[in-house]
DNA sequence: TATGACATGTAATCTGTTACATGATTAG
DNA sequence: CTAATCATGTAACAGATTACATGTCATA
């Protein structure tokens, strides 16, 4: 079996069974927050389900508690658990930082359970040299964009990209910080 | 023929003939922009442009100019331009601003050369309306997440979160400033 | 016991991706 | 002349959306 390319509501699923769920748990989960990105309709969720499930990453049981609805509760296998981190760890390019950045988030937001601390923080240092990059490269777009030929609204619209990021820069700071705070605090405890 | 629902990729499209264009320029302004998040592919591109053409929407017209390569050059039909502003023009909701707002942002760039910097303006103002209680509702997640079960990276990118959408309020009220000033100054132009 | 919410799924259709194919023109 | 690039496409496939289908359990 190659290696098998995983779509992105694949991971969304495979991070949300960190905890075993059934369909319809994570389902619910999906349309309540702002992983409904993902789809949340169950015609894309079962099937997707099934095909983890087919590839050895995920294993569902039925559960056969009395008095409870049939439900299957799906878990990580470990071969799933390793995709998880392998897909999580993955180097940040100046392209994923514009066309993938909510996978990004979403790797980081699973990246402390699934691995560590250590890890989180080097997705955010891997993020910050992407990132300087691209902020520079949609800059040097500007100047163009000030010809008044060009409709104020898509200079506006350059504008607030550039704004994004550079928010987008100073959380990743901030960010960054504060686990450097919780490892010098670790080192403390063991004094 | 029902109103035909057309996807953000269609809608790109429309929005870029505003210059008329052939396939190739598309192709290549959308691999060289942020556009290409709707795909800079000719598998999708071409067949999307015909799917255009069949329901009316644009007319491609082969250009014949001599020791030029074959090329056809699409424009917006008066249905396509229609469609287009009315697809600009949509009212934003709460949703669209977690899910759709690459889609928000594409529209408001086009607003301008597609309808009048009034529109444009009244697009900021609903984005705003919008943005107020889906910031709200971010917010209140908050205090969930400061539970120390909760792992700091799934806290952090609330975080994210809530800055990204308040740096893009921040941008829409210096948006709404910058086309207060051009009508104000088109006012003392008339007198 | 009937209604609605729970839990799971399927089928038709559409769109996008990937990878390949074709001819025409320009550069070396 | 031949290699590259321009300009246009096609075919096979995977995945998502929409809408519908099915049975189970709780509650009124």
């Amino acid at each position: 079996m190659p290696p098998a390319k995983i779509p992105a509501l694949g991971y969304a699923l495979l991070g949300m069974l960190q905890k075993p769920s059934s369909g319809y748990d994570l389902r619910k989960i999906f349309s309540s927050t702002s992983m409904k990105t993902y789809s949340d309709s169950p015609g894309a969720i079962y099937p997707a389900l099934r095909r983890l499930e087919r590839d050895g990453l995920i294993r569902g049981t039925v559960e056969e508690g009395s008095g409870m609805r049939r439900r299957q509760i799906f878990r990580l296998t470990a071969k799933g658990i390793s995709e998880l981190r392998q897909w999580i760890a993955l180097p940040i390019t100046r392209e994923d930082v514009g066309s993938n950045l909510k996978t990004i988030m979403l790797r980081f937001a699973f990246s402390e359970t699934a691995m560590s601390a250590d890890a989180s923080a080097a997705l955010l240092k891997s993020l910050d040299s992407a990132l300087t990059p691209y902020l520079q490269h949609l800059r040097e777009q500007l100047p163009a964009m000030m010809n008044p030929a060009v409709p104020t609204s898509a200079r506006l619209s350059l504008e607030c990209g550039i704004r994004s990021f550079e928010s987008l820069a100073e959380w990743t700071h901030y960010a960054l910080e504060i686990y450097e705070k919780k490892g010098r605090r670790k080192i403390g405890d063991k004094l």
